[in-house]
DNA sequence: TTGACGCGTAAGTGTTTGCTTACGTATATT
DNA sequence: AATATACGTAAGCAAACACTTACGCGTCAA
């Protein structure tokens, strides 16, 4: 059994901090002193941030000279779209008319 | 200005049994002691989780003779989704398609 | 009224987080 | 070679988390 190791990702994005990183990851790969400078706290707390998205696999890392670029993987973000699609019917009317709309193209 | 107090929604989802818990109230209100047999946990363990998604807003309690029936308020995870939504485009190919079909009818 | 039920909460505890400073290592610069 | 840069990691610590058992309080049943 190999064992799936580390943080999920609803607990890597539970921190207000890492959601914007992945935020701006989205933008584009960014060196960690180009993300440290985005926060308050110490370069090694970002760091350590990293390392958790890391081990949830919601980015990559490359090492580019001395510097090493993050890199987005969304992906993995797919299981809390999974999971929240369940309640979309509930707050989302905007949704349902965009699947009654296809339904009807699709002719199902 | 009314503090909008304690844990934010991010934080109450992170925890595995309280997603478990939001799927069993999408199906029905549910009494604390229901839930408490769908869980390992002892029942006040149970009450702890169900108070932290209350302080996120996720659920609302009503009192049902000696019962507390737990009602789910799928409103509040709209934030979720909002945040989400922002990599759809990334990893969901079939919101593309969508999208497309959805622009070509509107004749944008 | 007496007792069982349904539940929240207090208190205690081990574990995990989130941060800091200090340090080590690899790469680039001079 | 010596130094600066970019970074990870170790160590230490306070705070938050996730659980437990013990208890108290309102409600329904006999």
């Amino acid at each position: 059994m190999t064992r799936e190791r580390g943080p999920d990702v609803f607990t890597a994005i539970s921190h207000r901090a890492r959601r914007r990183m992945l935020d701006l990851l989205l933008e584009a790969d960014r060196s960690v002193n180009t993300m440290a400078g985005q926060f308050q706290m110490s370069r090694p707390a970002v760091s350590q941030h990293l390392r958790v998205l890391l081990d949830a696999g919601l980015v990559t890392e490359r090492r580019h000279g001395r510097e090493r670029r993050y890199h987005l993987v969304p992906e993995r973000l797919g299981q809390v779209r999974d999971w929240i699609s369940h309640y979309e019917q509930f707050w989302d009317d905007r949704l349902q008319r965009l699947q009654k709309t296809l339904s009807k193209r699709s002719g199902e």
